[in-house]
DNA sequence: GTCGGGATCCTCT
DNA sequence: GAGGATCCCGACA
């Protein structure tokens, strides 16, 4: 039921938007091992995300959306399939994926790929830093791909930033899956511990805390 | 207008 | 493992 297109030669594009209108409980892990796109002026950024946390609606106390919404958190609060791009302590942006269900305020925190094209582009952000480590953590991932606020509320159906799987599709070996309770929430009370935070335990370009 | 906190990262010890 | 960098945003007066 994806509706995906080819971006270039190799990779196809989610343009459903009712891929993206489901719980971030669904579309986190459905993001595991998928390509993160950006389209810029200079090429083509493409990154295998291996990490992510789902952010649930309102009554989730770790989520923007917990206290109602502001300018700040509006893109959450619209409809699915759009990216909400924020700056944390004054100096990282993080990138999450607005999704569902319809009129729910859920979004699932991008915190690290593996970049695998446009490695050059991403360094010219990120600097001398090893290959592990240059989407390693949410604020690394956004400055790797070149995200920032100018891209809050973007069109991730239509990019310059889209969701794309690598075609043709292989059967190849899927890293093993865990989740795990999310990283520096620890004001959430009992939603601190629940294990909202999907990655893949074995892989070596995800967040090192 | 002012104040305080925050979905982080890096360096130094 | 600890602490500093750095600034937007929301709450409150």
């Amino acid at each position: 039921m994806t509706a995906a297109t080819p971006v270039a030669d190799a990779y196809r594009a989610i343009e459903e938007r009712g891929w993206f209108d489901r719980s971030a409980l669904e579309v986190a892990p459905d993001l595991l091992g998928r390509y993160l796109v950006h389209l810029t002026p200079a090429g083509r950024i493409v990154g295998r995300i291996v990490e992510v946390e789902a952010y649930l609606g309102p009554e989730d106390l770790a989520a923007h959306s917990a206290r109602g919404e502001t300018a700040r958190n509006a893109v959450m609060f619209g409809p699915p399939g759009h990216l909400y791009v924020y700056l944390v302590y004054g100096m990282h942006h993080c990138a999450n994926v607005v999704c569902g269900p319809s009129e729910k305020p859920e979004a699932v925190l991008l915190r690290a790929a593996e970049i695998i094209e446009g490695e050059e582009i991403a360094r010219g952000t990120r600097g001398d830093v090893p290959a592990t480590r240059l989407a390693a953590g949410p604020g690394n991932l956004a400055a790797a791909f070149g995200v920032d606020r100018a891209l809050n509320g973007a069109d991730l159906t239509h990019g310059p930033v889209l969701i794309a799987e690598r075609g043709p599709i292989t059967d190849a070996e899927r890293p093993s899956m865990i989740q795990t309770a999310r990283i520096g929430v620890e004001y959430a009370g009992a939603w601190t511990s629940r294990p909202l935070r999907f990655l893949f335990a074995d892989d070596p370009h995800r967040s090192r805390r």
